[in-house]
DNA sequence: GAGCACTGC
């Protein structure tokens, strides 16, 4: 060994000379901040010694005027406190728990803390601290590289879908998203870049955090060097230290940190409310006539009922203003959904209007919000918070195959952060309009984790291409019922992603690739063999965006007449490929859009999917491709299409514009969810005999959203696996059906190479594939 | 003759 190595700490071997002290004099080893901690055995004062320094430790640049002044405001948040047993609890284990309430600054300073102990700059690794929201590692980001005093982007950054705001080699502090990591995982099933993992919100239990955390369990065992930190709100710790224990004896430790909120008073109903609404509006008036000043938050379910509330609140305000303007102030109502354009989304920051006489009484803010007030945005100066105790809930039903949103009642745990919102700032009242004994009897401890909510086959996929072949026995946090992950084999299987032994078909890798629903993947892989998978690749990408259509209430006609003029009669995807097109036309004018009833938002964010997914496509070699005859386009375009959804296939029965779904019409008793209906603002001329759908949605009876008109002989050309009709129940869409199997034998059986890969002996696309990079 | 809770890749 060379005499010029620094022999007692070879950690700093990444350090030019200069900043090692090596030969050099020992005055220059003092000016390394970092000189002298050993990776994962570091001490709280050393950390305080290196933040108090006039040198950045890790940029080894003097500090910028700004960076005493936040230091001293991060000293006073409550984990700060807590630094030495943080680093000793980080240093002696490998898994850790903690639970930090709101204020406790958790999700700025642990990420830091650790570091400055994993040194992960020192071993050319990361440290990666998760969330479920993009805004939120963006903003965590900022803030935490204005902390450490260094340029966002550089050695703190963030990655998400679209943005990627880190720098090979410099980063070591990386905010992501959950779906994020999740995606680098397939390409890096060890997740080798990363020396610690911080799962950051995973009481909120996404789908993709979920996954995460049997994935990191899996790792955890095979990487003994890599540390993994579960942060969550107190009520899922036990939990999470359960199934994170590496010895059946004894559960993962916990580090507990308490918050910095101030106390909220809850009051309950004596009697249950039959019609929440009403008892909501009813208590915000009564808070606005007799409570001290201070803001309303209100928990709503959806959008119409919001604006509908906005609406009644202000009349009855304007009333009682009116008639005693001494003693009522001013009130304004704001709505906040998530649909609401940005600018109107921001009116929630307003301050409260102003007394109407010089010493009146105060104004008062109402902000009438669905759950994304629980969660996502926080609003400062609630001090009241009335929740009827109702959200709409994503639920998937295995049996139908159908995800839907229903009202329901919400957990203890969302109530518990429902009327946290009100003490942000000082002291709040929450009034629950349920009573308490519901609350105590009724209510679920947890809202469901998604990932018994949901359609899994995306999930599926995805695991798949993980490696992990066993699902049933992969190790959930909660696994999923059974027919769940039956219902996402068989899609996948249809599809040709999953042969029949269930292993991942190269098709199937290829699809997990695809930032989309496996039926999407599917068919924009094949749309060159149709020669239209430019086209299809806008409809993707469309499909993939909200819907584009906007329709104000006070302007129906004047938008079905501009959406009546962007409509191509052949089918709804067409239309949608033209919107995209005259968007693009049109230079992605503002304008244009808004004379043509277009969401502006939803197109600008088409055009970005699309972007990443052609990048997707390069990656693989698939050709982007067109035809110049539109007939026969259009044509295609709707044959490329059933490559990925024959399986949401209805067929007419009678005239009275009836549709029975396919295979769900179990035998001579069709269930009442088979039988469905042109959705109203399908652009379709006629109702053909068959159709392929995007949707299937469940509002005042079942309709299918999203049309395109297909044909019997395309079904048992480009599908054939899935109609055989051996496997088919008695009917008149099996008879029709039948006709179309005769009518092709009679022709004589010449089979298409088209849409072949639907039996997953394709062996070209595995040649073309790639491994590297990530999109 | 209709309605998108909220995220994420």
């Amino acid at each position: 060994m060379s005499e010029s190595k620094p022999r007692d700490n070879p950690y700093l071997a990444h350090l030019p000379p200069s900043q090692r002290g090596v030969g050099t004099g020992s005055k220059e080893i003092t000016k390394d901040p970092l000189f002298g901690f050993l990776p994962r055995k570091v001490k709280g004062d050393q950390v305080r010694k290196a933040m108090d320094g006039d040198v950045n430790p890790f940029t080894k640049q003097p500090h910028s005027g700004q960076y005493k002044k936040i230091l001293e405001t991060r000293k006073k948040l409550p984990v700060f406190a807590q630094m030495d047993e943080f680093l000793k609890i980080f240093s002696e284990n490998q898994i850790i728990v903690m639970v930090g309430e709101t204020g406790s600054g958790k999700t700025t300073q642990i990420p830091q803390f650790v570091a400055y102990s994993d040194l992960p700059h020192t071993k050319g690794k990361m440290v990666a601290c998760t969330q479920p929201r993009r805004v939120a590692a963006m903003s965590v980001a900022k803030r935490v590289a204005d902390e450490m005093d260094v340029q966002l982007g550089r050695h703190v950054g963030y990655s998400i879908r679209f943005e990627d705001m880190t720098e090979a080699g410099t980063t070591f502090l990386k905010y992501m998203t959950d779906g994020m990591l999740l995606r680098e995982a397939m390409n890096d099933p060890s997740l080798e870049r990363y020396s610690t993992i911080i799962l950051d919100e995973a009481h909120e239990r996404t789908l993709a955090t979920d996954i995460l955390m049997g994935l990191l369990k899996g790792i955890a065992k095979k990487r003994k060097d890599l540390k993994i930190i579960i942060m969550s709100a107190t009520l899922d710790a036990l939990k999470f230290q359960k199934y994170f224990s590496l010895r059946s004896d004894a559960t993962a430790p916990l580090f507990k940190v308490p918050g910095r909120t101030h106390p909220v008073e809850v009051f309950y109903t004596q009697e249950p409310e039959p019609d929440y609404v009403e008892a909501a509006i009813r208590t915000v008036l009564m808070i606005h006539r007799a409570e001290d000043p201070g803001d309303i938050l209100l928990f709503l379910t959806g959008e119409e009922e919001i604006e509908d509330a906005c609406r009644k609140i202000k009349l009855e305000a304007d009333d009682l203003l009116n008639q005693d303007p001494s003693s009522v102030g001013p009130l304004s109502c704001i709505p906040l959904y998530s649909s609401l354009p940005p600018q109107q989304q921001q009116r929630i920051f307003d301050a409260a209007p102003p007394p109407i006489t010089k010493d009146g009484p105060p104004g008062r803010k109402v902000v009438v919000s669905t759950n994304i007030a629980e969660t996502s945005l926080t609003i400062d100066g609630i001090v009241y918070v009335v929740d009827p105790g109702f959200s709409k809930q994503k639920v998937y039903n295995p049996r139908i195959r159908v995800e839907s949103l229903l009202v329901s009642p919400i957990s203890k745990a969302s109530a518990q952060q429902r009327a946290g919102r009100a003490g942000r700032t000082r002291p709040g009242k929450c009034f629950r309009l349920y009573t308490e004994k519901d609350f105590m009897k009724e209510l679920e401890e947890q809202t469901h984790p998604e990932i018994l909510r949901s359609n899994l086959s995306n999930t599926v996929l995805e695991l798949m291409k993980l490696g992990i072949k066993d699902l049933v026995s992969f190790d959930y946090v909660d696994a999923p019922a059974p027919e769940t992950l039956m219902r996402a084999l068989e899609l996948l299987n249809y599809l040709a992603a999953l042969d029949d032994d269930g292993n991942i078909t190269p098709l199937g890798g290829i699809m997990a690739e695809f930032p989309l629903d496996p039926q999407l993947a599917k068919l924009l892989i094949v749309s060159p063999e149709f020669k239209c998978s430019n086209e299809l690749l806008t409809i993707t990408a469309m499909m993939s965006v909200p819907n584009v259509w906007l329709r104000p209430n006070n302007q129906r006609r004047e938008a079905d007449a501009a959406k009546a003029a962007l409509t191509v009669p052949d089918g709804d995807h067409l239309t949608l490929l033209n919107v995209y097109n005259q968007y693009v036309l049109n230079k992605h004018d503002k304008n244009w859009c808004w004379t043509n009833y277009l969401s502006q938002r939803a197109l600008q964010q088409a055009d970005n999917v699309r972007a990443q997914l052609q990048r997707t496509m390069e990656r693989f070699d698939i050709d982007l491709i067109s035809l110049s005859d539109e007939k026969k386009l259009f044509v295609n375009i709707r044959q490329a299409l059933v490559c990925g959804f024959f399986m949401q296939v209805a067929h007419k029965e009678g005239e009275k514009g009836n549709y029975l779904t396919v295979k769900d019409n179990q035998a001579s008793q069709p269930s009442l969810i088979s039988v469905v209906a042109l959705h109203p603002s399908c652009g379709l001329d006629t109702q053909p005999e068959w159709v392929i759908f995007n949707e299937f949605v469940l509002t005042t009876r079942p309709y299918i959203r999203t049309v395109s008109e297909v044909k019997a002989e395309w079904l048992i050309e480009f599908a054939a696996n899935y109609f055989d009709l051996s496997t088919f129940p008695d009917g008149e869409t099996k008879r029709a059906l039948q006709r179309a199997w005769n009518k092709r034998a009679g022709r004589g059986d010449k089979k298409s190479s088209k849409g072949s890969r639907q039996d997953g002996s394709d062996e070209r696309l595995a040649k073309k594939r790639r491994t590297d990079g990530r999109d």
